[in-house]
DNA sequence: GTTAGCACTCTCGCCTGTTGAGTGCTAACT
DNA sequence: AGTTAGCACTCAACAGGCGAGAGTGCTAAC
C-alpha cells in the first residue's frame, strides 16, 4: 500500500498532537482539525490502513490510536519540520555562552543546564574520553607557614591545584627546586610512562624530604587519574515528573537510578555519529534501558582530535524539531567556545605544529 | 491528669512503631507487644487519655492513633533513647573523612553525601557566612604562550585560579613585578576597601597594559564575589520518595521546588543554636514551608570565629535516635578536621596572635 | 482498676452498571 | 471507486453499593 498525501497529512496530525497531549486521537477529533472536510468515517478508514503499515498503535480495541516507535522514525526523517528556536530561546542561549568561562568542566555544567532548561526533558553532557592525559607543567607555590599550592597544568588546558602540607618552612628557592625536578620527570610525559623507576630517583634524591616528595607525586598522580576519568554532567533529571508517560513514584524511581549509572552514560555518549545530530528512538537505543525513550545525541569538538558529546533524554513522543534545532545550536555554540579558548590554548600546541 | 509510667510505656510504643510502619496503630497490636499482659480495652482506655492530653490524634473515627507533634517533642525529650550508630555505619563515616582534602567546598559535599546516605532522608550543608573575605596572596604564574594562571589565595583558606588570556608574551619578572603591584593593593583587604581609587592608580600605573591588568583585576573581584557567597550542598533529595507520606508525584514536587530556594535553607541553617544538635518538629519550625518536616540541624566550626551548619530534612515520624547520633558524629568529624587543617592554615592566622 | 462484649464508624477493596469515546463493518450515496 | 451515514460493538473510566476488617467508645460485670 502506498502513502499517500492524505495519508501522509493524517499521520502528521496524529503524531504532533500526540507529542503535544500524550493522549490517543480518534477519527471524529483528526476530522474536526480538518474543518469536517472529511467524515471520520473516511478517517477512520485510512487510519486502519495505517495502523496496518505499522505507523500506529491503538492501546486496546475503541481506544484512539498513537504513534508507532516507525511513525517516529518517518516523521524525524520526512515529515518534521526543524522550526528554529524562539527568538527569547536563542537569545538566552547566546547570553549563557557570553559569560566566558575558560574551564571545560563549567562549560559542560553549563551545557546541560542549558538544555534541559530550555527542553524540558533530561540533559547530559559528557566529557571527552581522555586516556593519556599529559602534564604540561608543575609548580609549587608557598602559601603559608604550613602549606604549599601544588599546580599541574595538564595538555587538556586543565589546571588543578592541592594545598599540600610542608614538614616545615621551606624557602623559595628550594621549592623552585623541586618545582624544577617535578617538572624534569613529569613535563610532557603522561602518567603511565613515568615509571616506578623515576619515582624511586626522585624521591632518592630528596632523602630527607622523602615524605613531603611522596605527598607532591601522589597528589600529581592523582590529579592525572582525575583528568583521565571521564565526566558526566546531568541536568533536569527531576523533569521527568512532568511527563505524563513517568509521572508515577516507581517509573521516576527506576529513571533515577538508571541515570544514577555512568557507564550506561558513556555508552549512550559513545553511540553518537561523529557529526550532526543523532536520533535513536525507542528500540533504535543500542543501550537496552533506554529503549522507551528516545535520546538526541551531537558530538562537540574539543579540538580537532577530541570529542565529547550532549544528549537530551525523553519520551519517545519528544518534541523532535524544538529539541533538534535546540541540541544543534548550544552545541554551535559549545564548539565556538571552545574554538576560541582553543588558540594558543595549551590544549591544542601540539596541533599548531 | 498525669503521665503515669504506662502511659509513658503506650506512648513510646506507639512512636517506635509509627516510626517504622507510617501506619496507624491500634489498641489490639500493642496489646500482642506486650504480649497480652493487659487487654486492648484497657490500652483503649490509656490512648483515650493520651489523646486527651494531646499526645495522640486520630485520622478518623476507628482508624488507629497517630503521634502528634507534641508527642514527638516529648519523645525527643524524655523518651527516647540515642542508640550509637551502627559499627558498620560509625566505620564507614570515619573512612570518608579519612581521605583528606583540605577544601572546605569538599568536605561541605561529603558531609552531605554521607547524611544522606546513612540517614536515606535529605541531607544539606550550608557554607559559613562569610561577609568579608580578605585576600591574602595574588600570584600570576606563566602557562604558555597566550595564558597566565592566576592565583588567589583568601583567608577562608580557599584557592582559586583562572585562567587569562595574556595580550602578549611577557616575560615572568615582568608578571612577577604585576603580582607584587597586586598583592601591594589587595593584600590583607577584603575587596570592599579596595575604593575606585585603588584601581584607577594600578591603571594609571601600568597604562600599556591597561586591558589585561583590568581582566586581573576583575577575575580577583570574581573570585572574593563567589567566596563570599554563601553555598548550599545538598544531596538525597530523591530520598523523599521512599518515604510513603511523601511518594507522590505532586508533593514530591512541591518539596523539590521548596528545596531549591537557597533563601529558605539559609534561613533553616540560621534557625539553628549556636551549639549541639536543634531538632524542630513540624509548627515548630521557623520556615512555614517546612513545617510538614522536621528538621534537625547543627553548627560546625570552621574556625574559632566562622561556624557554618549541617542537617536533615525528613518526615516528622523521623528516625530521631539514629538522626540524632548520626549528626552528631558527623560534625564531630568534620569539625575534627576542619581543626586538623586549622593549625597553620591561613584561615586562622589572626587567631593565632 | 480491669476486662468482655457489643454496637457503631470508617476505610478499603470488590463488584456492578452506566457513560462516552472510539472502532469496524455494511450499505447507500455521489 | 471513493465517501459517508448508521449501527452494533468494545473497552476504560467513573460512580455507587456492599461486605469485610480494623478499630473505637461505652457499658456492665468481674
Amino acid at each position: 500500500m502506498l502513502l499517500g498525501d492524505r495519508k501522509l497529512a493524517i499521520l502528521r496530525t496524529i503524531i504532533d498532537d500526540y507529542i503535544v497531549t500524550a493522549e490517543p486521537i480518534g477519527s471524529r477529533t483528526i476530522a474536526k482539525k480538518y474543518n469536517n472536510e472529511l467524515s471520520s468515517a473516511t478517517i477512520r478508514n485510512e487510519m486502519a490502513d495505517l495502523e496496518e503499515m505499522g505507523f500506529l498503535r491503538q492501546l486496546h480495541t475503541s481506544s484512539g490510536r498513537i504513534p508507532s516507535d516507525k511513525a517516529y522514525r518517518f516523521y524525524v526523517d520526512k515529515l518534521m519540520q526543524v522550526n528554529a528556536l524562539s527568538q527569547n530561546e536563542a537569545d538566552y542561549i547566546k547570553e549563557v555562552y557570553e559569560k566566558k568561562s575558560a574551564q571545560l568542566e563549567d562549560l559542560l555544567m553549563l551545557t546541560a543546564k542549558t538544555l534541559s532548561d530550555i527542553s524540558n526533558y533530561t540533559a547530559i553532557a559528557v566529557g571527552p574520553k581522555l586516556d593519556n592525559v599529559v602534564i604540561k607543567n608543575v609548580r609549587l607555590i608557598p602559601v603559608d607557614d604550613n602549606f604549599v599550592l601544588l599546580i599541574v597544568v595538564t595538555d587538556t588546558g586543565i589546571v588543578k591545584d592541592m594545598l599540600i602540607r610542608k614538614p616545615y618552612d621551606m624557602d623559595e628557592a628550594y621549592l623552585d627546586k623541586i618545582s624544577e625536578k617535578l617538572n624534569y620527570y613529569f613535563k610532557g610525559r603522561s602518567l603511565d610512562r613515568v615509571g616506578d623507576a623515576v619515582y624511586d630517583t626522585m624521591k632518592d634524591g630528596l632523602a630527607k624530604d622523602r615524605e613531603f616528595f611522596n605527598s607532591l607525586v601522589d597528589a600529581i598522580s592523582e590529579t592525572v587519574d582525575a583528568q583521565n576519568e571521564r565526566k558526566v554532567y546531568m541536568e533536569g533529571l527531576n523533569n521527568i515528573l512532568d511527563i505524563p508517560e513517568y509521572s508515577d513514584i516507581v517509573k521516576a524511581k527506576e529513571f533515577f537510578s538508571l541515570m544514577k549509572k555512568k557507564e550506561l552514560m558513556f555508552d549512550l555518549a559513545d553511540g553518537t555519529a561523529e557529526e550532526g545530530v543523532s536520533i535513536h528512538i525507542g528500540d533504535e537505543n543500542p543501550i537496552d534501558e533506554m529503549k522507551s525513550f528516545s535520546v538526541i545525541t551531537a558530538t562537540y569538538c574539543v579540538n580537532r582530535k577530541i570529542y565529547g558529546s550532549v544528549g537530551i533524554i525523553g519520551p519517545k513522543r519528544m518534541n523532535y524539531p524544538k529539541v533538534v534545532s535546540l541540541i544543534d545550536n548550544v552545541v554551535d555554540k559549545l564548539t565556538q567556545h571552545l574554538i576560541a579558548l582553543d588558540e594558543g590554548h595549551p590544549l591544542t600546541d601540539e596541533n599548531k605544529k
